[in-house]
DNA sequence: AATCCCAACAACCGCCGTCAC
DNA sequence: TGTGACGGCGGTTGTTGGGAT
């Protein structure tokens, strides 16, 4: 990232090619850059990025306006954890579509394509390269399919038991708690996830689990979670386990 | 208290598709 | 049809804060 020393230096170097790039901003965003920017946007609306840099008086150019807009002025951005059924969500329709944070950002409100792409690379990949993994392998993906995410379907639905007995005590600024139906939605655009049931309970067998003679998933060695993130040394070293038998 | 290390996140860069001229 | 401007997307990098030593 470019900083005021950088840009200093720059200028008295003429390693700028023009008056103009030489007057662009790097860097951080202000408080008070980002108040003008919300405040051009609320009267003038979206789009036609580059205008509204110059309109609004602002030294960025127009992609870094969107950018800082979509990602942290818009209203409906959310901040904070990326809760379980969001993770849950972001394994599932990567598995299906890939690398492709937007189109999965859509099915999570208020997550923002950076937000998803940075929990990837530094949860999940970063998962995959301790387990010495190669994060494209059909081993590893298999794993996180039908073995990952159906443990954490269970601790959805467990989560969910616990708050419908009242022994839950987690704000309710999720979503997806607010209207769990968001999750069988995705799923009426995208394959089913029924399809992995399937394949869970072929693995299972394979394994020697029955699925529908386990009472709960802590029939699996290694089941059980800590806190809201998955990615514990545990449960780490239990997909270590299902990678090597594999 | 100082330093180092690392995770998390914000922001930039480059490429590509679209559209107007 | 070519070209330039613009916007969107995915990859990458820089910064920062907190924990470990």
């Amino acid at each position: 990232m470019e900083t005021e020393y950088v840009h200093m230096m720059r200028s008295l170097s003429g390693a700028y090619r023009s008056e103009e790039e030489m007057l662009i901003t790097k860097g951080p965003w202000t408080e008070e850059e980002d108040s003008v920017l919300f405040n051009y946007i609320t009267v003038h609306g979206e789009g036609q990025w580059n205008s509204v840099a110059r309109s609004a008086g602002l030294k960025r150019t127009g992609k870094s306006c969107r950018l800082r807009w979509l990602n942290y002025l818009h209203p409906s951005v959310r901040r904070g954890n990326i809760t379980l059924q969001e993770q849950l969500l972001i394994l599932d329709l990567h598995s299906r579509w890939g690398n492709r944070w937007s189109k999965i950002a859509e099915q999570l409100p208020g997550r923002t394509d950076n937000e998803i792409k940075n929990y990837w690379r530094t949860r999940v990949v970063k998962q995959a390269n301790r387990l010495k993994c190669d994060i494209n392998s059909k081993q590893f993906r298999d794993t996180l399919r039908f073995v990952w995410m159906p443990r954490m379907q269970e601790r959805i639905q467990a989560q969910a038991s616990s708050v419908s007995t009242g022994s839950n005590t987690e704000a309710h600024s999720d979503p997806f708690e607010e209207n769990p139906c968001l999750l069988s939605e995705v799923d009426v655009h995208v394959p089913s996830l029924s399809d992995s049931s399937v394949c869970v309970s072929r693995y299972s067998a394979e394994k020697g689990y029955n699925p529908w003679q386990m009472r709960n998933y802590s029939d699996i060695p290694g089941y059980g979670f800590g806190g809201v993130d998955l990615w514990t040394d545990e449960n780490i070293c239990f997909l270590q386990q299902q990678l090597a038998d594999d």
